[in-house]
DNA sequence: CGGTGGATTGACGGTTGTCAACTTGCGTGG
DNA sequence: CCACGCAAGTTGACAACCGTCAATCCACCG
């Protein structure tokens, strides 16, 4: 018996490649957070020092240039890995968007057990390729598409990610952040943000019920926006 | 024997952490190809059928977007790692800037190899974690910076990969690629390339002998630009 | 009811993209 | 060898887009 064995993401982070008993060990040496909203996990510049899964909540990662403009790197879900394993360095802070839990290792445990366990780096490669595949398409929304593309594009990842059907059809979801946050994940500003989701509202192919709930009313023509 | 124990990458490769045995097998694999200047290795949306190392030249990462925006992911020098394995589509192209040299395996059976082989499979998972640092790196560059800076990061990343000294202790390098390339690296426009170019010769801070060519005079200054 | 912080809106200016003309370097063929 | 043509790069004029700064609005909370 060990904390895993009523984890809910049990089944989808990398853990699901351990038996029973490598289970165990890694349980052993792993140890449960709660964050709370706002608060870091890590910061840009430390010694990386522990990596762990993201067991409930959204987190974001981010990095600020030398005069303070930020970018988000990321957005981390339940079942993400976090941190980064067999380097020195963190490269970016990870601050919870939400209320979180996590399950965090120390570094160098981690690196040790996981050289002795194949099946587990085999999953961490495969989340790192796809990880990869995915800030590769960030960098293309933000090397080359305008205001209007981004926040549409935007809209549709977190429709595919949280979205859930109403009683009309409609794709409807709450963001787990504010515009500040939109505004560092898309390299904007926070008034551009505010205008284009204005405009996405004036044109009906949204409807905001509040600061934070998107209501989706032409999916088709948003991702016509987002240019694929 | 086989075509590795020649190889001028197997050192820095992938393959490093192969015994000669393990080696000779996927030498049985792997093909060697020669790519021309300008031609495509691997395009956006196929069926992601091959993978390999690079061993000699410089090749670039790109895809384009529904209306042919171009955006450059990266660059690739010997004994990098291209390609996708454990996965069916490749998000991108790899096409030959200079004259190239790979070499090459089918993605299936690599895919197969690698499983059997932990340590292969480690070096490429921290091949992977390195690229995914880059690539985020990179991601600020776009989504923050300021043509300047973008283009002023850009020759120092280059000075820092191809640089040599000069007689008088500048460092001088040869751009491997054209403006329109480098456009398309750091989310410009030729024109706006161009601009910053002059601009940096203007200010002394570079000089320019011919199209390609790079003399890097006050290096400090340019980082300085770059906004670290 | 007033205060606070996030979001919106407006006015304005700067940076970058667009379009077009022009220059430069280089190879080819007369 | 020179003339020509082509491709790449540079420069200029202009417009669009987005960032900046400031005022205002709105929801939420004491």
């Amino acid at each position: 018996m060990n904390a895993c064995t009523t984890c809910t993401v049990r089944e989808k982070a990398i853990c699901q490649s351990l038996c029973d008993a490598d289970l165990d060990a890694m349980s052993q040496m792993g140890r449960r957070h709660t964050i709370a909203r706002g608060e870091a996990l890590m910061w840009q510049g430390d010694k990386a020092m522990v990596v762990g899964n993201v067991i409930e909540g959204v987190l974001k990662m981010t990095t600020s240039t030398a005069d303070g403009r930020d970018q988000t790197l990321g957005i981390v879900y339940p079942s993400d890995f976090i941190g980064r394993p067999f380097g020195s360095k963190s490269s970016h802070s990870v601050v919870a968007l939400s209320d979180a839990k996590v399950c965090t290792f120390p570094r160098a445990a981690f690196d040790r057990f996981a050289q002795g366990h194949p099946e587990l780096e085999h999953k961490l490669l495969q989340r790192t390729l796809t990880e990869l595949d995915r800030s590769r398409q960030w960098m293309v929304l933000l090397g080359r598409k305008s205001a209007s593309e981004r926040v549409a594009a935007f809209l549709l990842d977190m429709a595919r990610r949280l979205g859930t059907e109403d009683s009309d059809g409609h794709v409807v979801f709450e963001l787990p952040f504010g515009r500040q946050d939109i505004a560092d994940l898309l390299g904007l500003t926070i008034e551009t943000v505010s205008r284009q989701i204005t405009k996405l509202r004036e044109d009906r192919m949204i409807a905001t019920p509040d600061r934070r709930g998107i209501i989706v009313l032409d999916r088709q023509w948003l991702e016509d926006c987002a240019g694929e």
